[in-house]
DNA sequence: CGATATTGGTTGCATTCGTAACTAACTAAA
DNA sequence: TTTAGTTAGTTACGAATGCAACCAATATCG
C-alpha cells in the first residue's frame, strides 16, 4: 500500500475505508475491465453492444423464447432487453413471431445472419474467458466457482432487505 | 483448464455458450447486484451516486489530493471524476483550492459537512461488506483475495492487446 | 359475465456515460 | 523567448440507462 501519510493522525479511531480493499469496489473494477475488453471485441468486429450480445447468446442457446425469458436469463431488466432486441431486429439479426396462443408474447429467433455472427462470436468470447482464467490454476478455478455462487446468493438475499 | 465438457449433443462440437457459466457474465451480474445494493444506501440516505461516494472515500483517506490522483485511485476516468466533484462541490461536500505551484491543479478536501457524511457512510459500507463476506468462510476469503488480484492483473494485461 | 388485477412489452423523460475535442497552464527544446 | 508538446480539468454531444407511465392482451374472481 502506498503510504502517503503526511496527515493521518486526525481521528483517534480513524474510520477510514481503504477503497482498494473494499470488495464491492474490487469487483466493480474487475468487471469493468473485463467488460470493456469484451465490449471492444463485440463493438469493433460486429457493431454490437453487450446487451445485444447477451440477447444473442441466450437466443443461440434457447431459440424461440420470449423477451421476458431473455430478461430472466440475462439478469437484465426488460427495458434493456426490449431495446437490445429492437436494435438486433433493425440489424436483421433476430426475428420476432407473435405467439398465437398469447398474443402479448413473441417468440424470438436468430436469423441466418444472426446465427452466423453468433457462431463467430462464441469462440472469441470463449477464447477471452480462457485467457482470463489462465491466470488461475485448477484449484483456484474451483474455489472461484464456489465463491462466486455463494456471493451471488448472498448479494441477492441482501437485495431483499 | 476447467473441463467444459457438458456440451449439448446437437452438433459434434456444438458451439454454444452457456451464459450462466461464462465468467465475465457472472462477474457482471454479481457486481451489478452488489453495486445496486450499495447505491441504494448512498442514494436513499445521502442523495449520492457511486462515483461521488468513491471520490469522497478517496478524499477521506487522502485529503488534499488532486482530481487526477482521485481518478487514478478510483479507476474512474477523469470526466467521471470531474463530474462527481462538481456535484459534490455544489452540495457543499468538498472544496477545491487552486494549487499555487501549478495553477492547473487544485487540492480537494472534504468540508465539515462532507466529513460528517463520510463518517456516517464508512460504517454502513463496511457493514455491507461484512454481510456479504459473511457468506464465505475464512479459507474462501483468502482464496477470493488472491483470485481477484490475479484476475485483475490478467484482465489489465489483456486490455493492452 | 364484467370489473379488476396482472403480465408482456414499449415509450417518454431525465440522468449518466464515454469519447473526443477543447482551454489553460506548465515543460522541454531550440 | 518562441514553439511544440504535455498535462489538468471541463465541455459538448450522442448513445445508453433506469424509472415510471403506458398500452394491449390475458387471467382472476366476484
Amino acid at each position: 500500500m502506498p503510504d502517503k501519510n503526511q496527515k493521518t493522525a486526525t481521528s483517534p479511531n480513524s474510520q477510514r475505508l481503504a477503497l482498494e480493499h473494499f470488495l464491492p469496489y474490487r469487483l466493480s473494477v474487475l468487471t469493468n475491465t473485463v467488460s470493456s475488453n469484451l465490449a471492444r471485441v463485440y463493438a469493433e468486429k460486429f457493431d454490437m453492444t453487450i446487451p445485444e450480445w447477451r440477447v444473442m447468446a441466450t437466443l443461440g442457446r434457447y431459440p424461440g423464447i420470449a423477451a421476458s425469458e431473455v430478461a430472466n436469463r440475462t439478469a437484465m431488466d426488460k427495458v434493456r432487453v426490449s431495446r437490445a432486441i429492437g436494435r438486433l431486429k433493425d440489424a436483421g439479426r433476430v426475428t420476432r413471431t407473435v405467439d398465437s396462443g398469447d398474443r402479448r408474447r413473441s417468440a424470438l429467433h436468430l436469423t441466418e445472419k444472426g446465427q452466423a455472427i453468433y457462431r463467430e462470436i462464441v469462440p472469441l468470447a470463449e477464447a477471452y474467458e480462457v485467457d482470463l482464467i489462465d491466470a488461475l490454476n485448477a484449484e483456484e478455478i474451483e474455489w472461484l466457482d464456489r465463491i462466486l455462487n455463494r456471493l451471488q446468493t448472498r448479494a441477492q438475499e441482501l437485495s431483499s432487505h
